[in-house]
DNA sequence: CCTGTCACG
DNA sequence: GACGTACGTGACAGGG
């Protein structure tokens, strides 16, 4: 961020010079203005909306016919916000804090604006890092300088500082040009002054603190007294009136904070000069075909009868958006249709059709689950309901039961690289989107094949946005769900168990029909899910939170994370001497030989054989053995406490120190986790093959096996985990005061908690009083019941009932959270996070035990889910922000991110790494709690937690 | 394949 | 008044 901003603009021999005119155009405030402007219109086919698109249409439509005269630009360019952070909130974090995030149907309208801008064929610029602001500043100072004239049409205030020499502004809607008089009038100074102006006046739509009650009169009239603000603030003393004097010299800092905020940078290191500014005519083919596929009726006409054309009609539903739809009519699966694609010209003809469309549904097959580990086999691609193909690339030759196989390869394929250098133009064009179900598995296929595939959309993902908590997001689910349409199940072409075949070993045609209709049925999916996320709302949660996460986690994943071998094994060996120890002591005091692993044998053992108290017997008709009976009965009998020892043994080792050597990589030597965006209804991820979320951490004995997870030479581990984020979010959305502020002057939560229910003062507070008021603060989180807070701390129910009781009294705001929570989720049948997160809460109207339980659910959902969007949000900006330093993201545990850095960098990644997760819920919502990161380091896991 | 158990946040 | 109960996950072993 920032980088270059120093740079020096050396102009290369431009042709931009005196007598050019040069029109900047505010994007953004095109955009904004067409939107508020117009109805929500939608485009007919698809309820796409459309409505500032088509505004915005008529605003360029109307630059272009207004400029004909001898006042005509020469150059002409649209200059839009780049989405992200810029490099002020760098020096302001609240910076622009107070906007509102942009309405949901206007969202997927960015990109087609840029779309239409590039359709008019005028130069289309926006910088990453940058508002736009700065870019027109930039570009207005170099045409300055240049003896050129420039008009920026905008009415934004900002912008009035670039104002004189040649420099004018031009508000559209009013059709009023600005001049330095014009500046003079609005702000009370000249344009060389408006800055000061503005750094004392402030500005609340975006943020910028200035002096507290000074607004734009007196602030001119303080600059035009003393000429200048560095003048006026070092001789603040001489003002008279006393108010004034004080505010300017206690708020000097933030009124020079402020002057950064709103001086705009004219040095910018563009990448681009004037000339490519240039008026260009625009190519009536392709400005009718956007207009077109807009279906922008009137607009097309009149530009084609302007060029004097015939323009392209356009029919109440597009043939294309009806085949993309899924319509009644579209058609039933036919596994007849599908081809198999052998050569080079049939993957051709399948590529040109792709091309006239700009997407196409892909699906691989590979040789296993294991995408670091698994081979391409075949991809199979599909771009109309219906018309599906598939190509096999490294099918065996030999029937499925000839028991050795061949390894020589089936005649009829095409050669894998030939195919694959053909794809890779498709795979890789930015205006060519590829849907798939669970993209991230094909798309790390993609990569260890040398393709790097984007931009992606991905209906697993969709669904999850659409409809979590509703039902599974697995193809065969949303199949039957939606397509009302059962796949081919593939263990009919692999078979199940020992006899399992790999699909390399499939014959091609039985292969085709089954490939094929994945790639059909994602297609369909599509089709049916994508026009929903503006209708139901979750356009943003889709954009923001699961598709750009697809490639961190592909990252990540392959990345991996360095195990030691040896110390789990010898880890292992002392778990097996200690256990074998165990089972004998634990046979000894039975007085006979069982299996201690079984808890049907064990219960046998305790409660018939020594008739021990407590046997119950659960719907299995075993007696229950869990930890917490066996903890009861350990304060009166060995036996059971020997057993809990083992269990906890047998499981460290069966889980991890065993089962983690297995899934260490023979190639990387690192183990690879594969996580689940919709694993978890909430908005968590769930990790699994290995699961790295579940390591253990708690016991002593079990933390040492993060000893094994180590980082690679020369490199340590950075653990950074958010500090209580639940509470914080729970604190922040059901707005309690006495919570916020624990929070603000960094106290001990669970203390201030035990202080306030227990009414002991926190010079007294014992850690049992402290870990009882723990206890509660987790179980508001999680739909608190007597009940189940009784059992976590081993008191009487009534006890328990009491401290709950006593929490409610004092917090009476989190009562009323949880009841608003129950009654949205009746009402509606979802709740929300901050960030538009929807999750379904179907069991809601149930009776019975299972509302109680949907109940907590949905009290619960909200939380979690808001944390757990607040760590996407980080991970999907952290990769851009960390990418100038050596550090890679490894892992993700819920509230904690583990970074691997050489030594060197381990200071900086730490502040990068905290700025991005402190600030992660910026811009889209402001946390009334801070949010803090705690840092650790360490040579493996165990030292940098 | 289901259940119980237990590891994590 | 009875019902059952803390929220969210994944892996492993035993036992049908």
């Amino acid at each position: 961020m920032g980088n270059n901003r120093l740079g020096s603009n050396t102009m290369s021999t431009s042709n931009f010079g005196k007598g050019c005119h040069l029109h900047l155009i505010d994007g953004s405030a095109f955009i904004f203005r067409a939107y508020h402007a117009l109805p929500p219109l939608t485009r007919k086919s698809d309820g796409l909306p459309i409505g500032a698109v088509a505004g915005f249409c008529n605003m360029l439509f109307k630059q272009v016919e207004d400029n004909k005269g001898p006042d005509a630009p020469t150059h002409v360019a649209v200059i839009f916000d780049h989405s992200g952070k810029s490099f002020r909130n760098d020096l302001y974090d609240l910076y622009k804090a107070n906007r509102p995030p942009a309405p949901e149907d206007l969202v997927p309208q960015f990109p087609l604006t840029r779309e239409a801008t590039r359709a008019f064929n005028i130069a289309c610029k926006e910088i990453e890092g940058f508002e736009a602001d700065d870019i027109i500043a930039t570009l207005a100072c170099q045409a300055r300088e240049a003896g050129g004239r420039v008009t920026i049409i905008s009415s934004d205030k900002d912008l009035m500082q670039l104002v004189g020499n040649g420099v004018e502004m031009l508000d559209a809607m009013k059709n009023k040009r600005i001049d330095s008089d014009g500046v003079r009038e609005k702000f009370g100074v000249g344009p060389e002054r408006v800055v000061d102006v503005q750094a004392l006046a402030g500005d609340s739509v975006d943020n910028v603190p200035g002096a507290p009650g000074i607004g734009i009169k007196t602030a001119a009239l303080l600059i035009n007294e003393f000429g200048s603000l560095e003048d006026l603030l070092d001789r603040a003393e001489e003002i008279k009136q006393p108010k004034r004097r004080q505010t300017l010299v206690e708020n000097r800092a933030q009124i020079e904070m402020s002057k950064t905020l709103v001086q705009l940078d004219c040095e910018m290191e563009l990448g681009f000069g004037l000339d490519e500014l240039e008026i260009r005519d625009p190519d009536p083919e392709v400005l009718l075909g956007f207009l077109s596929s807009m279906e922008f009726r009137t607009l097309t006409k009149r530009f084609a009868d302007q060029l004097g054309l015939e323009a392209p009609t356009i029919p109440e539903t597009t043939p294309q958006a009806a085949a993309a739809l899924e319509t009644p009519e579209a058609p039933r699966f036919d596994t007849a249709e599908y081809t198999t694609v052998r050569d080079a010209e049939g993957l051709q003809s399948w590529i040109d059709l792709i091309r006239e469309h700009g997407y196409v549904a892909v699906d691989t097959e590979t040789t296993g689950l294991d995408e670091m580990v698994a081979d391409l086999v075949g991809i199979s691609l599909c771009v109309l309901p219906g018309q599906a193909c598939y190509i096999p690339l490294t099918h065996k030759a030999g029937s499925s039961d000839d028991l050795f196989g061949s390894d020589a390869l089936a005649e009829g394929q095409m050669d894998l690289e030939t195919a694959l250098a053909m794809l890779k133009p498709v795979l890789e064009d930015s205006a060519i989107l590829k849907i798939g179900q669970n993209m991230k598995y094909d798309a790390k296929i993609f990569v260890r094949n040398g393709i790097e595939v984007a931009p992606i959309d991905d209906t697993m993902l969709l669904s999850y946005a659409l409809n979590g908590g509703l039902h599974g997001h697995g193809m065969d689910t949303l199949s039957e769900r939606y397509l009302d349409h059962q796949p081919i199940p593939i263990k009919s072409l692999l078979g199940t168990g020992k006899s399992a075949i790999t699909f390399d070993r499939v014959p091609i045609d039985d292969a085709t029909p089954y490939a094929a209709e994945d790639a059909d049925i994602t297609l369909r999916l599509w089709s049916q899910f994508k026009p929903q996320l503006h209708q139901k709302q979750v356009t943003t949660v889709y954009e923001t939170l699961e598709r750009p996460l697809v490639p961190v986690l592909a990252q990540m994943e392959r990345h991996g994370i360095k195990v030691d071998r040896d110390t789990l094994s010898r880890m292992s060996n002392a778990f097996s001497q200690k256990m074998a120890g165990l089972e004998a002591e634990i046979h000894e005091l039975a007085g006979e030989s069982f299996n201690v692993g079984s808890p049907k044998q064990l219960g046998e053992i305790l409660f018939d054989k020594m008739s021990l108290p407590g046997g119950k017997k659960g719907k299995t008709g075993a007696y229950a053995t869990g930890a917490d009976i066996l903890e009861d009965l350990a304060t009166e009998h060995v036996l059971p406490a020997r057993v809990l020892d083992w269990r906890q043994l047998s499981k460290l080792k069966s889980t991890y120190t065993d089962a983690l050597q297995d899934h260490i990589n023979p190639e990387t030597g690192r183990v690879h986790t594969s996580y689940l965006q919709t694993g978890a209804n909430t908005g968590r991820m769930a990790s699994s093959d290995p699961n790295l979320q579940n390591i253990p951490v708690r016991s002593e004995e079990g933390r040492r096996i993060r000893e094994a997870f180590v980082a690679d030479e020369g490199n340590v581990l950075l653990s950074l985990d958010y500090s209580q984020i639940e509470l914080r979010i729970l604190a922040h959305v059901a707005d309690i005061d006495a919570l916020k502020q624990a929070f603000a002057d960094g106290h001990d939560i669970h203390a201030m908690t035990a202080s306030e229910i227990f009414d002991v003062p926190l010079a007294e507070m014992t850690s049992d009083i402290r870990r009882k008021a723990k206890a509660i603060n987790f179980g508001v989180i999680y739909g608190i019941s007597g009940f189940g807070l009784a059992r976590n701390l081993r008191i009487p129910r009534g006890e328990a009932q009491g401290f709950i009781d006593r929490y409610f009294e004092r917090f009476p705001g989190i009562r009323q959270y949880m009841d608003d929570t129950v009654a949205f989720a009746k009402e509606h049948g979802y709740v929300q996070t901050l960030f538009g997160r929807k999750i379904h809460t179907p069991e809601i109207a149930a009776k019975g035990p299972r509302a109680s339980f949907a109940k907590r659910a949905a009290i619960n959902a909200p939380i979690q889910g808001t944390a757990a969007d607040v760590i996407r949000r980080a991970m999907v900006r952290m990769p851009e922000a960390i990418a100038h330093l050596p550090a890679r993201m490894l892992l993700q545990v819920h509230d904690e991110l583990l970074f691997e850095v050489p030594e060197s960098h381990v200071e900086e990644t730490i502040e990068t790494a905290r700025r991005i997760m402190e600030g992660a819920a910026d811009p889209a919502v402001h946390m009334t709690v801070p949010l803090v990161v705690e840092a650790g380091r360490g040579a493996n896991w165990a030292e940098a937690h």
